[in-house]
DNA sequence: ATCAACCATATTGTCAACAATCTCGTTGAC
DNA sequence: GTCAACGAGATTGTTGACAATATGGTTGAT
């Protein structure tokens, strides 16, 4: 790849782009030191383009910025994803209702699609397509709610928590359970039952709540100072 | 005022926490031009402290930042006020209950001052202290609820509409109207119903977003191209 | 062997000069 | 009079060198 040197501005959005996505891969690990040189060699950019991009990262609460001592991984626990979740959940079912009065025609269309693409994901055992069309669902739920202002901050909140959705969807059952719940939320805004909407939206983020506090607490972070020998 | 320089690091701190007073105190309107080298000489910092401090804001909402053409104050028009509010709603309920159940022997008996301080402050027509009642009350709803995730989305989107709140205040019979529904809250975390006490929060903002929806669009902006002569 | 002081190195923070770009008033043609 | 091209000044973006600080290992005393 003769990528050449990548200039000022775009270096930003490169190294925010790159880092983002090592993070949902799971290739950077919670706790890693980011260090500015090795990453502007990584990207080939500037070193000043690696600090801004590390501070939009802060801002958006992915990495943790200690002054004198650098960037790191931000460290999730499993108390805050819970936190994260509770609010997913106020603003997830304001969207659903808002989405149930004023989707357009092609909103619910799309609904009805996804709705029988799960079905089927979860009838062939395709636990990759069932995570994406997850994520599709929420957004486009979102978007259709015309509601900017929240689908803003749930995209900002599932930017923390992509590394639990992850392991959420690999346990056994989980799929079939959520799926009904999936459904609930389709069918309630193609219909445009706003209050049913509402209570689905909650009830199926609710239900990721509890699951979320059923787990252990150690999920694969880079130990600093709390290592067991 | 034998200020001298300000050091980098503080520079940052010291901008930041500068163009927010001026901007909650209106001194600086929206769509305002924000020029690096004018705000350096008034803070007595760097250009770069003033540039990073302007990052910090952007990334806050306050402030837009336009490449190559600088930072403006961001204008929120009353349909997005609209929108924050009816987040703000979402997020305040669940604090209300999660405080209803959670808030220890302290918060409960701070709450019953402030409830007692804001009837005093509408009896005496003390408007500027019965707003700072407000802001006092909904942050120790969230502080009580040790929702932090919540709480600090909520800092964030209130930040965004100071303004907004500080002019529906001054409109004659809002206290009236607004203090019961405080009380409500009040009363509902103090004695631990968090079902009552998610509905009061909600209808509380809920009220305060029909408030804003009749408000009339222009509110005060340095208008840079919709000016009508 | 343990511990504290110390030093070399790695890393982040700061700055000022330079480059690139935009803004806006001026000029000139039609 | 209107409009487009131009250019001077203002403003933001970028860079590289330097300063300040933290880190981790080494040394030497006890």
């Amino acid at each position: 790849m003769a990528d050449g040197q990548v200039t000022g501005q775009e270096g930003r959005r490169v190294v925010g782009a790159g880092i983002r996505a090592r993070l949902s891969a799971g290739e950077m690990a919670p706790g890693q030191r980011l260090v500015e040189q090795e990453l502007s060699e990584t990207f080939g950019t500037t070193r000043s383009a690696v600090r801004e991009a590390l501070q939009d990262l802060a801002a958006e609460g992915l990495v943790e910025l200690i002054p004198r001592r650098g960037a790191r991984v931000r460290v999730i626990s499993v108390e805050e994803a819970v936190q994260i979740t509770e609010c997913r959940a106020a603003l997830e079912s304001l969207c659903a209702r808002r989405a149930a009065a004023s989707a357009g025609d092609a909103d619910r269309a799309e609904l009805r699609a996804i709705g029988e693409q799960m079905s089927r994901a979860v009838a062939d055992g395709d636990l990759d397509a069932y995570s994406a069309l997850n994520r599709r669902l929420h957004d486009t739920v979102a978007r259709a709610s015309g509601q900017e202002v929240a689908t803003s901050l749930l995209d900002r909140l599932n930017g923390q928590t992509v590394r639990f959705q992850f392991r959420l969807a690999l346990r056994p059952g989980r799929p079939a359970q959520s799926l009904p719940q999936h459904l609930a939320i389709i069918e309630a805004v193609v219909t445009g039952d706003g209050a049913a909407a509402e209570a689905a939206a909650r009830a199926h983020v609710d239900s990721v709540v509890a699951e979320l506090a059923a787990t252990p607490q150690r999920t694969g972070a880079v130990d600093s100072e709390a290592a067991v020998p």
